[in-house]
DNA sequence: CCATAATTTGCCGTTATGGAAATATTGCCA
DNA sequence: TGGCAATATTTCCATAACGGCAAATTATGG
């Protein structure tokens, strides 16, 4: 009676109990996000979204400890797949690669997915609302380091025993994160026209080359 | 008569009205930290701060919204600096030594810089503090990409006309927030033994390589 | 169906947040 | 120097967030 939205969940073997209790945060999050896209940051309350989610209001906080904490939980989740996709990728593909095809997989729009047009013009109004108001972009940072440590250990077994400890894992992490970011942004500020996946391969590209000063560039 | 504390301030032109705003601002944010590092984040309210700066609590709200974007002001502007050190150095100097030794000034331990031993105590302690506290970490966060706008700057600038709205300016300053957040973490869970410099220069080194999959590098 | 463990909820005090208008301070010029 | 306009600070206050606590409700395993 409590929550009535079904996500595609993969029901491994965890009782009704985690169940309804995953429903719930996801309920919650989606809520907050569709009715924060829809009416504004600051026209929305706590109470407004636990009411959508039918939950009380006291039960929001005990999910999440703000508003922007539950709209930016997809993000995290989303990070998070990242690392899974990584995970299950081949391990003879060159690492960025595999880096690159992980966070791309993630990234696309919906259209690819064979979605409606009405779906992925949600998907961009909601993408755009993520990366534009401040009061998120905050949260996303929080998610994105709170992503960083699977990223790391997943990126630290692929390299192999070489390199557990070293700094390689965190910062290539730490890096991967960081582009994700700013090829949102900038695809975000190009007008979103065309797809994100040049944009992110541009940028690994850079990141696997070393951001090379001089190319094929006379002069400075 | 608002604010006593004297910061090395370099006056250029501005008259008494801008310096004492900076003042009162500096005054705050340094009470901010100072309070939190000795007392704990929870257990100081903005109205103690205020007090600290000789401001109404109103005020305080005048300078900053939250009291975590009070504590990390510091490191803001450090990173600003940063930006300002790199538009400083020599244009021949490579691109990423260049950066390095730029981030390498602005973080140094200030017992490099001849200060007394109590200083370098009480600066590692508020290192911590930042590193340590979550509620500090997501507005250091916001910190970086408030300044990573300085610093796509000043590094287009260094490549010149080619790139000026490429992703490289963009990206490599995202990268280098991500390295700084992610050594000082480092640095921070070793237990802050010695100097930050290997590491940071360890990071840059992997970021200028490329993040090089397969190499015979280990050392440090 | 019960005992137990976990979750949800209502209640409520504390703190944060920010608008509006009254006061105080500063920069400037006659 | 005295007065005025521009800014900054402060007071007052309404709304919302935050989070502890204990009662009510709901799974889980006998």
């Amino acid at each position: 009676m409590r929550v009535s939205q079904e996500v595609n969940a993969v029901e491994t073997d965890i009782g009704l109990r985690e169940r309804k209790r995953r429903e719930t945060r996801a309920a919650l999050s989606l809520a907050a996000l569709r009715l924060c896209v829809q009416r504004g940051w600051k026209n929305v309350r706590v109470d407004d979204i636990a009411a959508a989610a039918n939950v009380s209001p006291r039960t929001f906080r005990n999910y999440f400890s703000t508003k922007a904490e539950a709209v930016a939980a997809g993000h995290l989740e989303r990070l998070l797949r990242v690392a899974d996709e990584l995970r299950a990728r081949p391990a003879n593909e060159p690492l960025w690669t595999a880096i690159v095809n992980s966070v791309a997989a993630q990234f696309e729009s919906p259209v690819q997915k064979s979605e409606t047009l009405a779906d992925a013009k949600r998907w961009l109004e909601r993408i755009r609302f993520v990366v534009t108001e401040p009061a998120i972009r905050g949260e996303v940072l929080k998610a994105s380091v709170a992503a960083q440590g699977e990223l790391a250990e997943v990126i630290a077994e692929r390299l192999g025993a070489r390199g557990a400890q070293d700094l390689y894992p965190q910062v290539a992490a730490a890096v991967v994160t960081a582009v994700i970011g700013t090829v949102m942004d900038r695809w975000m500020s190009d007008g979103p026209s065309g797809p994100i996946l040049p944009l992110l391969r541009e940028a690994f590209e850079l990141v696997a080359a070393g951001f090379p000063e001089s190319q094929a560039k006379a002069g400075k």
